[in-house]
DNA sequence: GTGAAAGCGCTAACAA
DNA sequence: TTGTTAGCGCTTTCAC
């Protein structure tokens, strides 16, 4: 494998200064057209191409570069919230370094300190369930800092949320609206920022109808669409439940595999579009998120950060949609 | 925002030499024992973080980042990949920098451009259906190439693909096999290389099985869901195919729509697995594909050609399995 | 075992 | 408009 050419090499070549050369490469107008030809063509001759790395380590030079820490690129919602903020960053130039979280606090602090020592321009973060060190301990300076998804304990950045606990009571409104007499809490953690606030949103709902909150409906524990079916089958056992409101993906698939099961269908509406929620019989209700909103207000608010924006740390709550396809309501024909 | 530490300044705290700091960053065990505590110290004092950057600019040195091109990142089979990957990549203490073709070959050559840039050690590449400029035409060097899902012209790299071939011919066979007399493929153009190995899993089969080829029956223009569900009813009033291989996804989805639509459910295995197709009724036969597998394999050739690994550049072909539900009989049931 | 000096590829200041 | 010089933060000779 032979030597790449270097900037010094195009400048021999052409037989202009180097400097001329890193004008011609950085776009600097003020070249001249024959000197701007031939290093042109000694570029094209060597196959050189500008070393961002070299570049980027000057202070106030940059390789544009953003960071994006998420829980796990195989999860559908984060995938699309990635190529969001993909679609977001490359607008204004900027690639992304991804890396997955596993909601491991201890994970998530080793992917910041990487990111940091690749010098990225900014980070967009989805903090993890899990804590790990506190941003404010982290020694400054740090580039501009996004949260996406969950909020953080760190003020000096700007936040982007769904409105998890709007949705959530809309949804739980709706099922009540079509009769449910009980309506059960299916999710995970609410050490999660996003659960605790869509039980919120349940609970208001509730209450704002008159009816208790039964504990024994509320079940957090589900992490994966497995445990998602038993906690339903067992709620199926118990007959309290006339509905399920499954407040994540894995709970709504989990929610449908024990109907099936069961060979029992109750009203129900998940939170999250999710691929086959159109097409299974019934259609299923969702509480949908501007995924793609979220992931370019993200990507823009960082990239405003990069261009010199000034303007105090905000945090932007997109609204939720409930799209309501049927299963809200008892189906006598499943 | 303040200066950033550098290594000189921790020298400079701990009373040591540059060159000392250096070798104590770099994990050199031949460091006095007070010397790195002193050094320790005044690192956490700083708050001082390696600039890899910095440190990338040196011939032969590396920032541990693998750069990845897939198609599409918010497509939940690339989005799987790409997490297969990146274990398999943090596993040997790499990052990776992910940006989408969206399977245009001036954009794909465009990041091509850019990761070469960036200086990545490695490249992992989707190549796109619309094909830019050939590998061969970029002057040297090039970092290790890994192409994964479909092969390149480029002789010069290793290649993962999925034994398409072989899971569209046992597809076919079990269609064939549970009692249909004609087996229609419904996929997208055979243009794209994993299409074309479909059609010809497809064809092989009917051969064994002494059953004729009816052109008629071999649609390849479905680009999009609404293309299949158009194509699929046409399949059906024509009345010839008595069962159906959807070639991808986008395929087996438009087809269930179709039979939703015409109320006539046709036996059916789709190629690749899909969130849906164990919840629908009757649940949905798949060609399933081992991603993990295979990003895996392409992080692992990637690794070890950075390792210095020199043996010839192989194709890996990594066999898929059939999942069979029940789609592909006739379900008098519907 | 440790340190001084040179230089990686590039850009910023300043001259010319 | 172009070239010269210095230096970014780090690693690497090669002395001590």
């Amino acid at each position: 494998m032979q030597r790449k050419p270097t900037m010094n090499d195009v400048a021999h070549r052409a037989g202009v200064a180097l400097k001329t050369v890193s004008r011609y490469v950085n776009g600097d107008p003020t070249i001249g057209a024959d000197y701007a030809d031939r290093i042109r063509e000694a570029i094209a001759e060597l196959g050189y191409r500008r070393n961002m790395a070299a570049a980027r380590i000057r202070p106030g030079q940059s390789a544009k570069m953003i960071g994006l820490i998420i829980s796990d690129l195989s999860n559908p919602y984060f995938a699309t919230l990635a190529r969001a903020i993909e679609l977001g960053a490359a607008a204004a130039g900027y690639m992304l370094t991804i890396a997955s979280s596993e909601e491991d606090g201890a994970r998530h602090d080793l992917l910041v300190d990487r990111l940091l020592e690749q010098q990225v321009d900014a980070i967009i973060d989805v903090p993890p369930r899990a804590p790990g060190r506190a941003w404010r301990d982290i020694p400054p300076p740090l580039p501009p800092l996004v949260f996406v998804d969950r909020p953080s304990d760190w003020a000096a950045a700007d936040t982007v949320l769904a409105d998890n606990a709007g949705g959530a009571r809309s949804a739980t409104r709706a099922l009540l609206h079509a009769g449910a007499g009980t309506v059960a809490f299916v999710g995970d953690s609410v050490e999660i920022f996003t659960m605790g606030e869509r039980l919120t949103g349940y609970r208001q709902a509730l209450v704002e109808a008159d009816r208790p909150v039964d504990d024994d409906l509320v079940r957090d524990t589900v992490h994966t669409v497995d445990d998602a079916m038993r906690v339903v089958l067992d709620l199926l056992a118990g007959g309290r439940a006339q509905a399920v409101f499954a407040a994540n993906n894995r709970a709504a698939l989990g929610a449908l595999r024990a109907f099936r099961l069961a060979e029992t269908f109750l009203p129900m509406i998940g939170f999250d579009e999710f691929e086959a929620a159109a097409l299974i019989n019934p259609p299923i209700s969702v509480v949908s998120q501007d995924i793609q909103a979220m992931g370019r207000a993200a990507a823009d608010l960082a990239v405003a950060r990069l261009n010199g924006s000034d303007i105090p740390c905000t945090t932007t709550v997109l609204p939720t949609s409930l799209i309501l396809r049927g299963s809200e309501r008892l189906l006598p024909a499943f």
